[in-house]
RNA sequence: UGUCCGAUGGUGUAAUGGUAGCACAAGGCCCUUUGGAGGCCUUUGUCAUGGUUCGAAUCCAUGUCGGACAGCCA
């Protein structure tokens, strides 16, 4: 008996990294008293991408991967100037659409500020925290910079009574914007940055999504996220490498304060894509500039982009585990998430025959009037998709790609004279060219063997090329689009020559095809259903343009054309 | 002349002191009523120099290169 593994079950195997070894290496000493909670804590302030979705399955994976293990999504919404509602329902159905769920697990850093508050004056109290009064302009001047120790305020000094009233009547509204902070009192002289006494509340007078008009001082990420991670009880706290240098400041606040956890901080390198800028910044400035159509644009890395294109989240589940997760800070090629996508929809994906530009043929030889009825394959990597009949006539439509009156070499399409296979039917021979007054090819006078039918008894000749094809009379009309990468250079973000990210926008990254031809049977198509195009590639449905009826498709991703054109 | 982190084929990773392996990409062949899928094969790698060791990608030292950090963003 083999005892190898069956390909599903491989795919389904649990690949290990480093974080995964620590956590396992924590469940086993009984740390944590062996529990596992991690967290999953995106900022609303813009729709998660290609990149979120890495940290998604690491978080959510490993959480699931330990019996009592769960994950937590928590909302860090500590900045009211730039989130917004709109944000937090996208990151709550991408998420679910990963596949992913929190359960009962929902939470906002914004449900901490009154414990929060709290922790502040426990930091005043213990001397650990002051009130300053420093412009943003006199803080950046005396914080030094990487090489250049800092020098302390002027107001360090203050009596942990006056901090306690003015950090009171921040709260209480008594001073305007940029006043006055609230800062940790650790080493002006630290070479690292982030312990030169850091802010840990501003004054903002700004309306939050959540508490409303309730708070006018909000807490620093460095001091609400530590807190929000220990209020939690999350044991194993994994984030991007950014945040390596902010370590040291996480453990000194949970040092501080009577906490009831202290979460472990680990970094991983976050995920940089080829062909693609994965910045919320960036992201954000092309839909607000109208370079895309929205945060959905199908040319988007966003998931709500890529969904719409025609992406499935089990294939971005694969390209997950295949890049793995080190601290390594590389440039993953577009072609493996390409790839993850193409296996996943090759086993999904119904094959629909679609002519994208029309070239007419008539055949002769066959009756006036006459259709018949194929039988075609719906997915010949899986039987149980089933069959579906496809109306055959006199008046066909192919591809203009797949004729070609002088042939290149290699070529084995239909050329004049030569035969080709029409997919699922006869094979057909050009007898004839019709060209207009341009000398432009515009219809051809074909004939068909034909006893050469499927089952025929000449269907077995050997011919080189088979074509897609579809019936001028039942063919339905549709709007495809063609999309392309966004950017014109692997690294759109990493110029040396400072040029702007938007100078690589690929300005062919959408082509559209207002009256492709479809067989008849795809007006039963739905946007939650991959569609092959045989020989052209991956098709979905547009989820938002489809008008009943009246379908728009958008191309997914092309099929691996090993084809190269010479000459 | 700071602190922290990293470096394995073109790309992403594995090997946890004991045969440098996998996937993608690239190239070749077979098969094919999708130039898809599938099958087989090939090319290409441990940043450098020392040291420890019977044995080093792995441990140590030094160097080189790369990244992060100077928001009252996260």
């Amino acid at each position: 008996m083999s005892t190898e593994p069956n390909p599903s079950e491989q795919t389904e195997a649990v690949v290990s990294d480093f974080i995964r070894e620590i956590v396992a290496a924590d469940v086993a000493s009984g740390k944590n008293g062996s529990a596992v909670v991690t967290r999953f804590p995106p900022e609303p302030n813009g729709y998660l991408h290609i990149g979120h979705a890495k940290s998604i399955c690491l978080n959510f994976g490993i959480a699931s991967e330990h019996s009592e293990g769960r994950c937590h999504l928590r909302f860090d919404d500590t900045n009211p100037t730039r989130e917004e509602i709109e944000y937090v329902h996208s990151i709550q159905e991408d998420v679910r659409w990963m596949g992913f769920d929190w359960g009962v697990n929902q939470f906002y850093a914004s449900d901490y500020f009154e414990k929060l508050f709290q922790f502040g004056l426990e930091l005043i109290r213990s001397g650990r925290a002051y009130v300053c009064d420093q412009s943003a302009e006199d803080f950046k001047r005396d914080r030094g910079t990487p090489t250049v120790p800092g020098t302390p305020s002027p107001w360090r000094n203050r009596t942990v009574d006056e901090n306690l009233d003015l950090f009171q009547r921040m709260r209480a509204g008594e001073f305007p914007d940029g006043a006055r902070t609230l800062r940790a009192k650790i080493d002006m002289g630290s070479p690292n940055i982030h312990l030169r006494d850091p802010g840990l509340y501003r004054i903002r007078h700004a309306h939050h999504h959540r508490t409303g008009d309730q708070w006018c001082i909000y807490p620093i990420y460095d001091y609400a996220h530590c807190l929000s991670d220990a209020l939690e009880k999350i044991t194993h706290s994994i984030c991007t490498l950014e945040f390596e240098v902010h370590r040291p400041l996480y453990d000194w606040i949970l040092q501080q304060l009577p906490v009831p956890a202290h979460p472990q901080q680990i970094e991983f390198a976050r995920l940089n894509l080829s062909y693609t800028v994965l910045s919320k910044r960036k992201l954000l400035q092309l839909v607000q500039e109208g370079l895309v159509s929205g945060w959905d644009d199908p040319r988007m890395p966003t998931l709500a982009g890529l969904r719409r294109r025609g992406y499935t989240a089990s294939g971005i589940r694969a390209f997950c585990k295949r890049i793995g997760v080190t601290k390594y800070n590389g440039l993953t090629d577009i072609a493996l998430l390409e790839y993850s996508l193409r296996e996943d929809l090759n086993k999904k994906a119904l094959r629909t025959l679609a002519v994208l530009r029309p070239l007419k043929v008539e055949i002769l030889n066959y009756p006036e009037g006459q259709v018949e009825q194929l039988e075609a394959i719906n997915n010949p990597e899986n039987p149980e998709a089933g069959k579906r009949l496809l109306p055959f006539s006199r008046t066909l439509y192919i591809e203009q790609d797949d004729f070609m009156e002088v042939p290149a070499k290699k070529f084995f399409r239909l050329i004049p004279g030569g035969e080709v296979r029409l997919r699922y039917a006869y094979i057909l021979k050009c007898e004839a060219v019709i060209k207009d007054a341009d000398g432009a090819v515009i219809e051809l006078k074909c004939s068909v063997d034909l006893d050469s039918k499927s089952g025929g008894p000449t269907a077995g000749r050997k011919i080189k090329g088979t074509i897609h094809w579809v019936s001028a009379a039942h063919a339905l009309e549709t709007e495809i689009r063609l999309y392309d990468r966004l950017f014109t250079v692997e690294s759109p973000d990493g110029d040396s020559e400072g040029r702007d990210f938007k100078t690589f926008l690929n300005p062919r990254s959408l082509e559209t095809i207002p009256n492709a031809k479809l067989e008849p049977s795809i007006v039963q198509a739905s946007p939650d259903q991959s569609y092959q195009f045989e020989r052209l590639g991956y098709f979905q449905m547009d989820a938002k343009d489809s008008k009943p009826g009246r379908p728009v498709f958008n191309r997914t991703v092309t099929l691996k054309d090993s084809w190269v054109k010479t000459g």
